[in-house]
DNA sequence: GCAAAAGTGTTCGGACTACACCCATGG
DNA sequence: CCATGGGTGTAGTCCGAACACTTTTGC
C-alpha cells in the first residue's frame, strides 16, 4: 500500500481589520460534512507548488499570490483512509480579490476569522495553528504584511493588517516612523476622504517583495599592529 | 504510477573549526558512485522524523540529537527512477560523536567540509544550500549553536562553531558579552590548558534549547483621559 | 623574555519604546 | 462647534559594533 501525496493550502486575508482563513466543506467521508482547508492529491507531471497553486486557483480563482512552503506532515493515522503525507502550503491574498467560489469537490467553501474557528478535519487545526505563527514571524522580518493590501492604501489600514496578524494593538507614531526608515512605502498626491474626519493620504508598497535588511555596519577587526 | 515518499536528511558537525556535512557514496544507479545525501523510503508505521532518525542512526549510529524538518522537494523528474518526494530534513552533531559508520545500502561514507563539496546526485546541492542557509538563520535567534560541541568547552570553541557557520570571523569581547547577556553558560571551575598560552577556561551550556529571547517590554498606549 | 591565546571596558549609533496634542473634515 | 480619525516629535533604553591592551602560561 503506498504512501499518497497531497498539498493542503492554508489562505489567509484581512476581513474587517481581522485575519480570516478560507475553508471549505467537506461532501465527502471521511469528515464529511467538517470544515477543512483546501487540497488535493498532487498530480502526475506538476510540482509541489504548481498543485497548490492550482488548488488555490481551484477555490478562489485568484493567480499571482504570494505563495509559501510551510510544513509536510505525515504522521500514520493523520488521515483514516490511509497513509497519506500532505505537504501544505499558505498563500495571503488582498483583501480586494478575496472572494472565494465553491470548489469542485467541496459543498460549501467560506472565509472564517482566525479567533473562532470551526471544528477541522484531520490534523488541520495543528496546520492553521503553525501557519499562523508562520505569519507572524514573517511580519517582523519581511514585507508579507503587504500582500494583503490593494495597491493603494492608508497608513492606517497598513497598521489594521499588522495588528490583525499580531493580534494586538500598535502604537500609531512608532509604526508609523518604522515605516518611513523602512523606505518601502511611497507616499502618494491622493487622499482618501470617508467618514467625518481629516482625510488619509494613500501610499504605495514599492520595492519587490524582500527581508528587511537591518543596515548592519561593515565589521572590522583589531589591528593591532606587530610591535 | 504512484508518488513515492521519501526523506533525506542533511548531517552536521564541525570539524576543525569548519562546518562538515555527511556524505555517502551511491552504491547504486542512478547516480551509481556519486556522493549524496543520506536518505531512504518512509516505511509503513513511522511518522517522518522517526525514518529520518532510522537513516540517522543507519548512518552514524548516533541518536539523541537536534533535529529538524527543512523542506520538502517534489519536481517531477528530480528523480530519474520516476516520482519521488522527499522530505529533507537535517540533524547537528556534536564533534565528539561525529563518527559516521557505513551504511547499509550506502558503499562509503564521510565527512566533507561545506567550502569544498564534490558534485552531488539528485538535486542535493540545492537541498545543502537551503540547509545552510537555514542554519545560518537559526543560529542567530536560537541556541542550536551549542548542538556542535560537548558538555564542557571553551568560549573560544564556541566562537570557533559560529565563526564556522556564519563564514566570518567574529569579534571576541562583543561575542563574549553577548553570551554573557544571555545567561545560558555556567561558568565552571575547571580550565583547560593546551599549548603555550594562558588556559582556558571551561563552560557549560545550561537552559533548555530554546528561542533567544529579546526582553520585550510591555506595551501601554496613550492614555488621554476623555476630556 | 618571548610567543601565543585568554580575557576584559568604553564609546557610538541605530532602533525600539513610551507618551499627548494639534489638524482637517463633514455634519 | 463638535466628533472623528489623521498626523506628528522627543526622550530614554537597549543592543550591536568598533576598537587595544593586559594576563597567564610553557618553553
Amino acid at each position: 500500500m503506498p504512501i499518497r501525496v497531497t498539498v493542503d493550502i492554508v489562505i489567509f486575508t484581512i476581513r474587517s481589520s481581522r485575519l480570516h482563513v478560507l475553508l471549505v466543506r467537506r461532501g465527502l467521508a471521511p469528515f464529511k460534512g467538517q470544515w477543512a482547508i483546501p487540497g488535493g492529491f498532487v498530480r502526475e507531471g506538476e510540482t509541489l507548488e504548481q498543485a497548490a497553486l492550482r488548488e488555490l486557483r481551484e477555490e478562489t480563482g485568484v493567480d499571482e499570490v504570494y505563495l509559501e512552503q510551510l510544513y509536510s506532515f505525515g504522521d500514520p493515522g493523520r488521515d483514516p483512509r490511509g497513509r497519506v503525507v500532505t505537504i501544505a502550503y499558505f498563500a495571503l491574498i488582498s483583501s480586494d480579490r478575496a472572494v472565494p467560489v465553491a470548489g469542485t469537490d467541496a459543498a460549501e467553501a467560506g472565509w472564517f476569522p482566525m479567533q473562532s474557528l470551526p471544528p477541522l478535519a484531520f490534523d488541520h487545526r495543528r496546520i492553521l495553528d503553525y501557519s499562523l505563527e508562520r505569519l507572524r514571524n514573517k511580519l517582523e522580518y519581511t514585507t508579507v504584511g503587504f500582500q494583503f493590501l490593494p495597491r493603494k492604501f492608508t497608513l492606517t489600514e497598513l497598521q489594521r493588517v499588522y495588528e490583525a496578524i499580531l493580534g494586538r494593538p500598535l502604537e500609531k507614531r512608532n509604526f508609523r516612523r518604522k515605516m518611513a526608515l523602512l523606505r518601502i512605502l511611497r507616499p502618494l498626491r491622493e487622499w482618501r476622504r470617508e467618514g467625518v474626519h481629516r482625510p488619509a493620504r494613500l501610499h504605495q508598497f514599492v520595492a519587490e517583495l524582500r527581508p528587511i535588511l537591518p543596515r548592519r555596519r561593515r565589521q572590522r577587526f583589531d589591528a593591532t599592529p606587530p610591535r
